[in-house]
RNA sequence: GGAGAGGUGCAAGAGCGGUUGAAUUGGCUUGUCUCGAAAACAAGUGUGCCUUUACGGGUACCGAGGGUUCGAAUCCCUCCCUCUCCA
C-alpha cells in the first residue's frame, strides 16, 4: 500500500506514475474520500472524548438519570457516524489498495513487456553440432517425466518427476544452499560486482505453504485470485512463492536495526493455477500447477534496500554462471514491474530446445509497499519505528533450473552432462 | 474431534464494569555517585491515527472481530493461537 500523505502530496505524480504501470486509479475520488474520513474521524473523536470525559467524571458514583439519557443521546449519535465512515473507510480503504508502488526513475516507461529492456547478455547461445532437443523428449525418453500418469491423478499441468532428474534438483538445491549460506560467496559476490551490503549469509528456512487471507492481501500478492489455490473451508491459499510466506513472516513487529538485514532462503513448492496460460507451454515442465523454487527474501533498513535488490541480482547472475548457463538480464518496464514493486529485473535463461530465452528468475525491490500493510518495523536509535524495505528474487526454479541444464548440457546420445559444481552433489558422477 | 486452563506493555506478572494505557518486579535508557565500573538512588521507557511551528492535546489499541452498558482489559458471542487431559 502506498502512503496516503504521499498521494495527498504529489496526486498529480501519483496518477501519472500508476497509469505508466498500466493501473487505472481516481485520485481525485480517493482524495475526497480521504477528506470525508477525516471531517468525520474528528467528529468521532470528540463525540468520544465527551463519552469518556462523562464516564471518568462518574467514578463510582451512581449516574443520575439525566446523565444516561444524555449518555444514550452520545451513544447514539456516535454510532450514527461510526456506521457512516466505516462504509466511507472501506470506500477509502478500495481505492487505496488500488494505487500500485511508485516506479523508481530510472524504471523504462513501457505499456507491455515488450518494452522491457535487455541490459545485460551473459554467454553465447550454446552450440551444438547436432539438433538439440526440447527438455520434455530428453526427459521423457530418460524415464525422468511421467506427465501422463500425473494427469490421470491431478489433471494437467501436473508431473511425476523421477530418478536421476530427482536427484539432479536435490544437487542444485545443496549446492544453492551452501553457497547462500556461505559468507565468502556473498563477499566474493559483493566485491566482485562493487554493491555496497554486508556479507550475512541467507538463513535456509523451510515455510509453511499455505497463507492466510489476510496477511496475502498486505503481501499484495493474492490477486489475481484466479491464479491461487484457496483450500476449501479454511481461511487459507496455497503460496504462489516462498516469498509470500516469507515476506510476511515479521508481520506486526518491530525489529532492531541490528538485526537487519534480514535474509532467508526459503525452499517451497509453490502452486499457481495458471489461469489464463490454456495451451500455453503445455510441452515438458516449464509451466506446472506446482513447482519448487528456492527463494530469496530480504528485510532491510531503507537506506539498505536498493543495494540488497542489486545484491540479489548480482547472487542471481553468479549462480547462472558457476552453472554454465548463457542468460540475459531484463531490466523490467513500468507495465511489467508489477504492483508492488518499485523496480524489477528478470533473468532468462538460453533455453536451444525453444530457441530462445525463457524467463527463469524475478528480482523484485518493493521499497515500503508491502511492509506498509504488513506493519514491519525497524526501530533505529531514539527515532520512530521505520516501515522496513522488502526485497524478493528467484535463486533457483526447480524444474525452469534443470531444464535450462538438460537443454544446455545436451548430448547427441540423449544424455545430460552434470555442470562441474554439482557433480560434488550427485557423488562425482559427470553425467546422467 | 471432545473436556478443561489460558492469551495483558521489552519480559515476568497484577488487574471488585467507572480518575487503568494499565499495579508490581525485572530489563533497558539517562542522571547522581565513582579515576572507571559495580552497587545504590532518582527519572524516563509502547504503537497507529488526528491536531499542533513547537511544548503539547485528542483518540484508538490489554489475541482478532462483533455485542451488552451511560461507561468494558474486566460481562456475552464467534473465530484464531498456546497448554493439560481424553479420543
Amino acid at each position: 500500500m502506498l502512503d496516503i500523505q504521499f498521494i495527498r502530496d504529489n496526486p498529480d505524480l501519483v496518477a501519472e506514475k500508476s497509469a505508466q504501470k498500466g493501473y487505472e486509479v481516481d485520485i481525485p475520488v480517493l482524495l475526497q474520500l480521504d477528506a470525508d474520513r477525516k471531517t468525520r474521524l474528528t467528529q468521532i473523536e470528540e463525540l468520544r472524548r465527551r463519552r469518556n470525559e462523562q464516564a471518568g467524571s462518574l467514578k463510582n458514583q451512581r449516574p443520575t438519570d439525566m446523565q444516561i439519557a444524555a449518555g444514550k443521546q452520545l451513544k447514539e449519535e456516535l454510532s450514527l457516524l461510526e456506521a457512516d465512515n466505516a462504509i466511507i473507510e472501506e470506500k477509502f480503504m478500495g481505492q487505496l489498495k488500488r494505487v500500485p508502488n511508485m516506479p523508481a526513475v530510472d524504471v523504462p516507461i513501457g505499456a507491455t513487456e515488450d518494452e522491457n529492456v535487455v541490459s545485460k547478455t551473459v554467454g553465447a547461445p550454446t552450440v551444438f553440432d547436432f539438433k538439440p532437443k526440447h527438455h520434455a523428449q530428453i526427459a521423457e525418453a530418460k524415464g525422468w517425466l511421467d506427465k501422463d500418469r500425473a494427469a490421470k491423478v491431478a489433471g494437467s499441468r501436473f508431473a511425476y518427476l523421477k530418478g536421476d532428474l530427482v536427484k539432479l534438483q536435490f544437487a542444485i538445491i545443496q549446492f544453492v544452499m551452501d553457497k547462500l549460506s556461505d559468507e565468502t560467496f556473498l563477499q566474493d559476490v559483493i566485491t566482485k560486482n562493487n554493491v555496497t551490503a554486508s556479507s550475512k549469509p541467507f538463513i535456509p528456512v523451510l515455510p509453511p505453504l499455505m497463507i492466510r487471507t489476510e496477511l496475502y492481501d498486505a503481501m499484495d500478492r493474492l490477486e489475481p485470485r484466479d491464479d491461487r489455490y484457496k483450500i476449501e473451508d479454511e481461511d487459507l491459499w496455497l503460496q504462489g512463492s516462498a516469498e509470500h510466506v516469507l515476506g510476511s513472516m515479521h508481520a506486526n513487529e518491530i525489529l532492531a536495526e541490528s538485526e537487519l538485514p534480514i535474509r532467508y532462503l526459503g525452499y517451497a513448492t509453490s502452486f499457481r493455477r495458471e489461469a489464463g496460460t490454456y495451451g500455453k507451454d503445455m510441452e515438458g515442465m516449464f509451466r506446472m500447477h506446482q513447482f519448487d523454487k528456492l527463494e530469496m527474501e530480504s528485510l532491510s533498513t531503507p537506506e539498505q534496500g536498493e543495494q540488497e535488490h542489486l545484491l540479489i541480482v548480482a547472487i542471481q547472475e553468479e549462480i547462472m554462471t558457476l552453472l554454465g548457463i548463457p542468460y540475459r538480464v531484463l531490466t523490467k518496464c513500468t507495465a511489467d514491474i508489477g504492483k508492488p514493486n518499485a523496480q524489477g529485473i528478470d533473468i532468462e535463461a538460453w533455453l536451444p530446445g525453444q530457441n530462445n530465452y525463457r524467463e527463469t528468475h524475478t528480482a523484485d525491490y518493493m521499497t515500503d509497499y508491502q511492509s506498509r500493510r504488513l506493519q514491519t518495523r525497524v526501530r533505529s536509535g531514539e527515532a520512530k519505528p521505520q516501515l522496513v524495505h522488502t526485497n524478493d528474487g528467484t535463486a533457483l526454479p526447480l524444474s525452469r533450473g534443470p531444464i535450462a541444464i538438460i537443454e544446455n548440457y545436451q548430448t547427441a546420445e540423449g544424455d545430460v552432462v552434470i555442470p562441474e559444481v554439482l557433480r560434488p552433489y550427485m557423488g562425482g558422477r559427470t553425467r546422467i
